[in-house]
DNA sequence: TCTTTATCTGAACACACGTTCAGATCAAGC
DNA sequence: GCTTGATCTGAACGTGTGTTCAGATAAAGA
């Protein structure tokens, strides 16, 4: 037996969440069982509830965890005062993290369909939070005068959608790098909003 | 009973298609059981199978059923010899077609991960070539020195995953028509491209 | 060394799943 | 009006689901 009673309780809590954030990426949250994700920590079914109320609360916790993180690394780079300085900022961080938590920005797109309703509307509100401070930098650049873009709250749509879009086809080890990637966006995101 | 026996052979194959439809891209093709559709069509599960072998076959048809549908509907579109007009009917036409097939679109991007492999490379490769005409638009307006991108390989994934994004916000009957908002990604991504 | 306690196993629960199929039912063709 | 054949029902099959829990196990503290 590979893991016996007893044992490993602090290694075994994140292991749960990296296997379930895996397959769930992977397989959709419908489609993984929690046997699936037991046996990938190398664990009974039954052992998971150790830490985890259930299932729901599992998926939950991964796209709560990942907008967290999000925001609070975002509120922790430094930002400069340009406008126009503060949008590159952004970009170049959206593709960091979408390239570096592929699969947390993939299922927290993907399975958000598959909360309870109560459980969406607050992640809802962490992704609005998110989106809104990418306006506020447009609305910022657009009064000083740097950019034009005939709708702020659409022009931020549109980017993210650009950019978190990277993930459909990057491919760790391609032909680009992840600084080459962000330098092609980037270039495109500032032309898109009229900064020449 | 609403329905009996030795009736509706030529209603219930599309019904079955779009009751499919609108429930897997609303629950996710796992989340989704073959009783539930046979419900909404008002039919018992068994029905099912005088219409599609099995559930992933049903999947399968409506990606190809879409992907078909988009391929032919842009090549019946008339395309403009100018590669810059043409970039504007390609734009204009994958809004549209985004807002107007937005559970299609949604499926095809959200369920590919459980097509079984064969049937998942038949959908690759479809999708593969829709990205190729644009690209190929965008070769043609660099070729012709109105445009400019740094790559036209992920210039096109740019453009569509930014339109494509707009079915993750855009509601009917809200506060920009269709019109508008083709109008609006339309100047975005003319700048993006670098045509100013 | 012994006891305690967190951790895990293994079996069980009730239920839902995709799929099959014999038999009922009705529309159409003769 | 009778027969035929497509269409649907309703029950069943085996398997898998999320979750619970009594009991086994081993690490930690006295």
């Amino acid at each position: 037996m590979a893991r016996t009673a007893g044992s490993h309780s602090d290694i075994t809590g994140p292991r749960i969440r990296e296997a379930a954030l895996r397959l769930f990426a992977k397989h959709g949250y419908a489609a993984v069982s929690m046997r699936r994700i037991a046996s990938e920590v190398g664990v009974q079914a039954g052992a998971l509830y150790n830490y985890i109320p259930d299932k729901q609360a599992l998926l939950f916790s991964l796209l709560k965890g990942h907008m967290d993180e999000l925001l609070e690394t975002w509120e922790a780079t430094p930002q400069p005062a340009d406008p126009l300085a503060r949008l590159e900022a952004f970009v170049r961080f959206h593709i960091r993290f979408t390239l570096r938590r592929a699969e947390s920005i993939f299922i927290s797109y993907m399975e958000l369909r598959n909360l309870e309703p109560e459980n969406f509307v607050q992640i809802e509100a962490l992704r609005g939070r998110y989106e809104g401070m990418l306006e506020q930098i447009l609305r910022d650049g657009q009064a000083a005068g740097q950019l034009s873009v005939p709708d702020t709250r659409i022009a931020a749509f549109a980017l993210i959608g650009m950019l978190t879009g990277v993930n459909t086809w990057y491919r760790e080890g391609g032909r680009l790098s992840e600084e080459e990637v962000a330098a092609l966006y980037w270039d495109m995101a500032r032309k898109a909003v009229g900064a020449g």
